[in-house]
DNA sequence: TCTCGTGTTTCTTG
DNA sequence: TCAAGAAACACGAG
């Protein structure tokens, strides 16, 4: 489930943890989401840790404690929660952080989430390192253009889940942003064509505001005038013409499109 | 019982 | 060397 506004979602679910001490820290350290990472030490290092603040940048978070940092990837079932007391984790919650009065839980039971771990203060190599923000001035019409370029002949739908320029972008968030620029998923887009580009440039960043402001903030429904949601089943409508929505496999994840209005 | 999936990494192919 | 596609990961929902 989670893309950009969702992640945002997640993390704001561990507020209650922030300023707090931690006193005890559960995992499941054989779980496929620790995989290159350390357990017993970020167990050891966070057991009486402070969580100062929390972080979220595309579909990564960092939470930075004073004495380490924890990354998280939430995958495609992770979610984060936090609870009163100390009510004891089902099979699927990995990590557990406790302090006095309360518990911070990281679900997934998919496993393709993962937690990282940085056993010091100083910035992570891992979270330095991020694309520009697809809201931030650096995310600029002449970096997207030189982008299309090198991949030129992708379907446009594969190159906007590359997390590497798109960071955030996911399976809806791409659709709805094709389908509000009335581009074609299957077909690449020619890095010639600076109008295109520009457009696609705006409505991207039209498409995480919204995300940001409808699901971020308080998990509503999107608006039956958005994509998101006839794009579920087969058998849905465009919003927008009232044509019948297409469904198929494009680089590897089901999209949904308009044929009438996307061409 | 079978299929599918709001993601990423790794392997294979061209 | 690089880009593109497929497979693999693991589980619950329909």
């Amino acid at each position: 489930m989670p893309e950009l506004a969702e992640v945002e979602f997640f993390r704001r679910q561990w507020d209650p943890g922030i300023g707090k001490k931690i006193l005890r820290v559960e995992l499941h350290p054989g779980a496929r989401i620790f995989r290159g990472t350390n357990p017993p030490a970020l167990q050891k290092l966070l057991e009486g840790a402070t969580l100062i603040e929390s972080m979220a940048h595309g579909k990564q978070m960092a939470f930075r404690f004073s004495s380490a940092w924890l990354g998280l990837h939430l995958g495609m079932t992770g979610e984060l929660r936090a609870q009163s007391g100390h009510p004891s984790g089902d099979r699927h919650d990995h990590l557990i952080l406790r302090w006095k009065s309360g518990s911070l839980f990281f679900r997934d039971p998919r496993l393709f989430g993962r937690i990282r771990f940085h056993p010091s203060t100083t910035i992570p190599e891992w979270w330095a390192d991020r694309p520009p923000n697809l809201l931030s001035p650096s995310f600029t019409i002449t970096k997207l253009t030189e982008y299309l370029k090198r991949r030129k002949n992708a379907p446009l739908k594969a190159t906007l889940l590359q997390q590497e320029q798109f960071p955030g972008i996911g399976n809806w968030m791409a659709d709805e942003i094709l389908w509000r620029c009335q581009l074609p998923p299957h077909l690449p887009l020619s890095a010639t064509d600076t109008a295109t580009i520009a457009k696609l440039r705006r409505i991207i960043r039209e498409v995480c505001r919204d995300a940001l402001r409808v699901v971020g903030a308080s998990w509503s429904d999107p608006p039956a005038h958005w994509l998101f949601p006839h794009r579920w089943k087969n058998g849905g409508t465009c919003p927008r013409c009232r044509q019948p929505l297409k469904r198929k496999k494009i680089g590897g994840r089901t999209t949904c499109w308009c044929p009438a209005c996307q061409k």
